[in-house]
DNA sequence: GTCTATATATAGATAGAC
DNA sequence: GTCTATCTATATATAGAC
């Protein structure tokens, strides 16, 4: 692994650990053992070493939604989606947990977050028209409920392991905990699931747990 | 005005406008136009600031939802509870925007503010059990759906302050943003109450929102 | 690519005079 | 209660040798 590899890996593990407000460049360095030299070598700045993560992030959120591509498998699928979801906020929960203060400290990261946010909000309120309209009868959704039920579903899925942060330390947060975040998002579509859908998505959060629960330790960082 | 009073106030508005991880004893001091030796004769630290502020929270707060304890008045009400409540949030948006990171810096501050989130919730939750059993027959919401119901509350309304705050500056967000929040919330329970009461829900906000734009002018701190 | 050494700014906090 | 002066620690970042 090169240098500037290590240094994005040791950055998204302090920052997750301590918060990044905590984490300068210096104690990145003194953690990898190389000089405060070298690795202003590889970034500008602080900044850029956030921002190269973010790039990252946004890969690792496609990856997470891709299975729920509207006309692509079936409502089981759903449940991958809700669960994936949650695991790349836990994964770089530094940065979800500091939002308003990442952004706010940079006017670049802000630009392209609030880019992404536009296009995946827009893409989540598509999905969830195609997803809820079973009940499209008398109780149907508006498009005004359905963005303001996107929005929810967003604000959740980005909030849930904030929350269960504040209850918990890190490295007492388990696998059912995130699986519970799958369960709090499902419930604010749930009105507007038949039960056949709602039992498939349940069935298919064990699985993906028992899944979980075997192939391998428990990582903070993974 | 003492001193002690106008450093708290001014510590609300700079954290609010700069973030509280941006804002210092000595900023604080200076602003005032007091000296550094002058703030710490009031406050053992800057965490006894934050602190005490989070005291004056928590009182808003218990106002804020004092309406609809159950059992009193009408379901509309419940408009007043849902707005109140997203209000308090932007008064005190440094607090709910840095929430992870406050709590890790300060065990105290953690200590008060969980025991407080506890109760809350509790309360949240019979409150809501009150409130939405009008649909209790075949819809009829578990124990543990309302358990779920009530944290989503819980993260829409601590965090939609938040989600406005990455897309409008500070000074760019309104009054109808915060009402946004309000709906936001109720969107939650709509599936949950029936056609009359979200009526007079909706009634109750427009009025509400209508007596806002006249009675004051818009400050970023009240 | 990596290092040492260092410049500069600012943070939190305290001692002791008034 | 309030001030001046100051200590100590740490942050970001750069220059220039190797």
């Amino acid at each position: 692994m090169s240098n500037r590899e290590r240094i994005l890996e040791a950055a998204k593990a302090l920052f997750n650990q301590y918060g990044p407000l905590n984490v300068g460049t210096n104690k990145i360095a003194d953690y990898l053992q190389i000089s405060p030299g070298n690795l202003y070598y590889h970034f500008q700045n602080r900044e850029e070493i956030i921002r190269t993560i973010f790039l990252e992030i946004s890969d690792a959120a496609d990856r997470a939604v891709q299975v729920g591509t509207p006309g692509r498998g079936s409502m089981a699928d759903l449940g991958d989606v809700l669960l994936n979801s949650v695991q790349v906020v836990w994964h770089y929960r530094f940065f979800y947990g500091n939002l308003v203060q990442l952004l706010r400290n940079d006017p670049k990261l802000k630009a392209l977050y609030l880019q992404r946010r536009e296009t995946s909000l827009a893409f989540l309120e598509a999905v969830l028209r195609d997803w809820l309209q079973n009940r499209h009868d008398r109780d149907g959704l508006s498009e005004t409920d359905l963005k303001i039920l996107a929005t929810n579903v967003w604000i959740v899925a980005v909030n849930w392991i904030g929350f269960l942060q504040i209850e918990k330390e890190d490295n007492q947060i388990t696998r059912p905990d995130l699986l519970r975040g799958a369960f709090q998002i499902l419930e604010i579509m749930k009105p507007y699931l038949d039960q056949e859908t709602i039992r498939l998505v349940h069935d298919r959060l064990h699985t993906r747990l028992q899944e979980l629960e075997q192939n391998s330790r428990f990582g903070n960082t993974g």
